[in-house]
DNA sequence: AGGAAGCGTCACGAGTTTGTCACAAGTTCC
DNA sequence: GGAACTTGTGACAAACTCGTGACGCTTCCT
């Protein structure tokens, strides 16, 4: 079984019998483990640590996981750190929930050793294969963005986009290829936790649609779930 | 003959004789045996040690079989524990009942040594394969999905799924292999116990099919019980 | 063989989701 | 202060989804 060298992970769970098995697993295979007893704790941790991956459990006292989870994506734009969501229950809802505000994988307790393990490596995998790129140009097949400038194109012609088209276009080509639902795009786009309609994510998609042109449809709308870029790469 | 390593087994039975000759069999093959002699000792044991697969004789005083059935995959959503049924007698209605509350097989008293460490076997091989994985990608045979895009492709080309045939074929890969009742998929799918008709579950399953296409019927019909997806893998 | 039950498929209508328009409120810039 | 622009929302039509009744075929049982 292959370790990612080194990795830190941040695991946050308040009950101490989980919490221990949690790190004698992880430290045994390697990694080095932080622990938080709390939301307020996890949040801290995780800002001043920068672990590679974060196991968070959803029932806690006090801020329960979901908002600890929006809180830390929501302090941490890039989406860099993976989480991994903890909960009693294969609850169909929370998992639904779960994804929405962005976890990335997801644990029910019970859980072996080995599936731990497993969801970890490939969460981290993942993350190395994909470094942050905070490139300056994005480019997914006749879409461009230049970030320094703050331009977008289309098919080599400058395309003129309001504030909000750009960075709602930014954060499809980020995650060109993976469904967003509009609860994502709203979080990933509007920062707060604004009080708009889910609806209104659609009035802006449809306007980039129209500003971007193409015969084509770059942005595809997945009924019943959100929309996703089209994934042509470079 | 080969024996999981070390895999732990819960045995309910009230019967002195059976219990023991059970108890007997499976140490003899190598496996850690617990046992239970009524429903809610299974389920207290069930909950405490977590075996890895459970045999449960479906005559027991007060709490019956299906009962701590049914309770066990409540407590345990992800179905990662097997179950055995063990029956007096092969009433096709108590084996169409035990599958639609979730047995994963059955045996029929009386049996052989070698009838019960086959299934034994089988079960617990089967359960290794498939740890219950929210994986970004599962395969079976010609057919794909991709979660993370949310698509399904079959034979390569992909195929356009609403969103409840979508997640239907999700909890039948999942599943795959294993018989799901009409009831169990209508709550995998349908999330709430929405008061819908069984022979809706039909419908949806001959709409996948046509969709999915190919020669082979990759999902197959078990007559008087329900449907499975087939478990050619990898 | 005859009947019963299980299953596959068709067609249709109610309900939901999405694309688009129009417009008002707010902002920015001069 | 006013014009141009941005952005959120309600409204509505079009597209799509999905549950159900109906009907005929197959399978099973006696």
């Amino acid at each position: 079984m292959v370790t990612m060298a080194d990795a830190q992970i941040l695991v946050v769970d308040d009950e101490p019998d989980i919490l221990s098995v949690l790190v004698y697993h992880l430290s045994r295979e390697g990694y080095r483990v932080t622990t938080a007893v709390n939301g307020q704790g996890a949040l801290t941790t995780a800002d001043a640590e920068r672990p590679d991956l974060i196991i968070l459990d959803l029932m806690l006292p006090g801020m329960d996981g979901y908002e600890v989870l929006q809180r830390l994506k929501r302090a941490d734009r890039t989406n860099s750190i993976p989480v991994i969501l903890l909960t009693a229950r294969r609850e169909e809802e929370e998992r639904v929930k779960g994804f929405e505000v962005g976890a990335d994988d997801y644990i029910t307790k019970p859980f072996s050793a080995r599936e731990l393990t497993l969801r970890v490596e490939a969460l981290l995998r993942r993350a190395k294969a994909e470094p942050v790129s905070v490139s300056r140009r994005i480019s997914v097949g006749p879409v461009e963005l230049d970030r320094e400038a703050h331009r977008a194109f289309s098919e080599g012609a400058e395309v003129d986009l309001t504030p909000l088209e750009y960075r709602l276009l930014e954060v499809l080509l980020e995650r060109r290829g993976r469904v967003q639902s509009r609860r994502q795009l709203l979080q990933a786009v509007w920062d707060t936790n604004a009080a708009i309609e889910t609806r209104t994510v659609d009035m802006h998609v449809a306007r980039l649609r129209t500003k971007l042109g193409g015969a084509a449809p770059l942005i595809e709308t997945v009924r019943g779930i959100g929309y996703r870029f089209r994934a042509l790469d470079k």
